[in-house]
DNA sequence: CTTCAAATGAAAAAGCTTCTCATTGCTCTC
DNA sequence: GAGAGCAATGAGAAGCTTTTTCATTTGAAG
């Protein structure tokens, strides 16, 4: 029923539209959070849909407007894109490899918005990145 | 004592370096404590210096490694640099008109070493951003 | 002062992302 | 179910930030 939801973000529904939201929900899935447009590209041309970049840019911008993804500006110079399911949440990322965790931690949850009321701030949103090296790359490190 | 500084990083002193230097250090004592490669590089120019832009992006990058400077991915796709002064600290921005504030909290600092600790990484670097509505600009949409 | 590795400048190249514009395809109406 | 109209798409060009290349210059040591 993804179709309902394009609707209801006030987008066409058209088949290039579908078919990434259709990406985005089967590597949300899997293991893959966070894809970057190139990602979403790669997937659809291994599904064998003929679908260029610039849709894939296009149709990932808007469905941030529409509030269906978030873009996470991530080291190294470009975005990945994440499905808005399963609440908020933040990330630990590794320097190494990119693998990417996720965490909830209420304690600075509360921190957060005892810091913006004290500046005087509204809150909106706000994001955590923690990096490090993860525990594969770790024990990588010490064999090699 | 700049001199002092580049050769403990490990770097030759020379004029580039140290004019980009004074314009981060004159910066922070201003507002400006957050500069992009552009922002540097205009600034240079503006002091009569003819520095090129590629050398201006190479010393951002050597001082960052060196650990005089922090690179923060902001939105929009570009990075800023932060002169390593005054210690760790986090930030506040206003989504509104661009505003930056800093804050610096143990307790969510001890957090994320436990997070990270848990998570069988080894935390290298975090950066936390709380977005939020300034206090200037939430006066002005309530009078405007 | 001379020497030599390291640093610099200019321009080209390399990503990632956006724009242009002719063509295609939804939606809505008959 | 067919047609009109407007939004969406595709391919390639363009735009931006950042990195690389390589000949030339410069700082540091002898």
């Amino acid at each position: 029923m993804e179709s309902q939801d394009l609707r209801k973000a006030g987008l066409k529904v058209t088949l290039p539209r579908m078919k990434i939201l259709e990406i985005l929900e089967r590597c949300a899935q899997e293991e893959q959070r966070h894809m970057s447009a190139e990602d979403v590209y790669k997937a659809l041309m291994d599904a064998g849909e003929e679908i260029g970049l610039a849709t894939v840019y296009r149709v990932l911008t808007q469905f941030e407007q529409a509030g269906l993804v978030t873009r996470h500006h991530f080291e190294g110079g470009h975005s990945v894109f994440e499905l808005n399911a399963g609440g908020h949440h933040d990330h630990i990322v590794c320097v190494r490899c990119g693998r990417v965790d996720e965490f909830v931690d209420e304690t600075i949850e509360a921190r957060q918005r005892a810091i913006a009321e004290k500046a005087g701030y509204e809150m909106t949103d706000h994001c955590l990145y923690i990096y490090g090296i993860c525990p594969d790359c770790r024990a990588r490190a010490e064999e090699g």
